[in-house]
DNA sequence: CGAAGACTTGGTCGCTTGTCCGAAAAGGGG
DNA sequence: CCCCTTTTCGGACAAGCGACCAAGTCTTCG
């Protein structure tokens, strides 16, 4: 609540040395000011969802006036598929994060798959249950992509399930590979443990059971290992 | 576009015997009139989203003024709780509707358990992609109860997953005893099953791509089938 | 120093929304 | 027949929205 930082202070003379007056520019060139309103507008999103995204709560939430968001986003329409895509971007920064993950100890057969494919999926939960604010986003953006469909850019839903559909893939080809371990028809079983999770996360996300969220986990990972057979030699 | 049955008909002299003036009164008893309303919000919804569904809109494809909408009901909530309550309805009418499904045919065994679920799954999947509007705004609904959580009613998304889940339930137990296969944790089989018809169909929704949509399904109901044992006599 | 350009302000505009109200109209019972 | 209740109408209202703009302020660089 201090006033020092504000346009006015500068005029201000410095009678008392007991105090510095210090200057803080309001001012911020348009790429670093574009950066912090969609800053703002994604924060604005994740908590209350697309429809609370407005120009007004964008400015207001970064402290500055209407005009400002207009000067550095054209439209409304530029606003939200920018808060849109920083999203998607975001599930994708996730995919790389997992590139780091060492998916390489314990030794081959199902029961090390197994406990790859868990060690992965512990991880993302932690990812997922620190964030539901971000999860339920995730849904709230299919659900809007799939009403503009017909004559509106084509599914932006799209995008974002290509990168989550990558991130399942590379897990279990990653685990497969290390367990030596692999699949007959890959692509179903990515999108089959894609839609397990995706269910498991949006009851999770309306009743937050911990536990029955992990034993519903526990069934999938079940499942996709049973599925696998030793990769010929 | 005829104008027989507007108000001014009734005024008309029929002197011409070739035209019958048939007066069909406006004016409806309110519990009618709200029904009508309902059901045109509904279909509003369904066809537009939740964010689509206002008073006038409501009003407009009814023929009626604004004001009866507010005569009907006396907040845009009430109106909202009531289209989430009928659409919750819906769900557990189809769930009285599988009462009627014949799960005995077949013999025992996994093999007669996989056709079951099989064949259910099927029924289910024409309901689905024949109202993907329908389907998506369960959808929303949940988004929309989830964001509404603190203050609001509790979770008005409960109620729907609660109808859900004894649909899976009624489905998966009566193929058990029609088979004679049982599950352990039975309560963890149909969260799962939920989970990944859910997780499927919510893909389904996005990419409109039937053949991946029932290969996630199979691969469902072979985890299902798989994790059953016979029934101990 | 001074001009040019980048950035900000604060306001206005037209539109849609939910809500409300007074009065008119219709229908039924005396 | 008229009266009284129920139902309907149409307009008004304030609030919130996206869009827009003229003027002002600050920074930078020649």
């Amino acid at each position: 609540m201090s006033r020092s930082g504000h346009s006015h202070a500068k005029r201000h003379g410095a009678k008392d040395p007991r105090f510095i007056v210090v200057y803080v520019s309001k001012r911020l060139p348009a790429d670093k000011r574009r950066a912090q309103l969609l800053d703002a507008a994604i924060r604005i999103t994740e908590e209350h969802g697309l429809g609370a995204l407005t120009i007004r709560a964008v400015a207001e939430r970064a402290g500055v006036s209407l005009g400002v968001v207009h000067y550095c986003f054209v439209d409304k329409d530029e606003l939200v598929d920018n808060v849109i895509g920083a999203a998607n971007e975001e599930l994708a920064a996730a995919t790389r994060a997992f590139l780091n993950l060492d998916l390489s100890s314990g030794g081959t057969g199902p029961a090390a798959l197994e406990e790859l494919v868990h060690e992965a999926l512990n991880l993302q939960w932690k990812v997922i249950s620190s964030s539901p604010d971000r999860q339920l986003l995730t849904y709230e953006i299919a659900a809007y992509s799939i009403r503009l469909r017909p004559p509106e850019k084509d599914n932006l839903a799209l995008d974002q399930y290509r990168g989550y559909d990558e991130l399942v893939e590379m897990v279990l080809r990653r685990a497969g590979e290390s367990a030596q371990m692999e699949w007959d028809d890959f692509p179903s079983i990515v999108r089959a443990t894609g839609a397990i999770l995706d269910g498991a996360v949006l009851r999770w996300l309306i009743d937050r059971d911990d536990a029955s969220f992990s034993r519903t986990i526990e069934f999938g990972i079940r499942a996709v290992v049973d599925s696998a057979r030793p990769t010929a030699v």
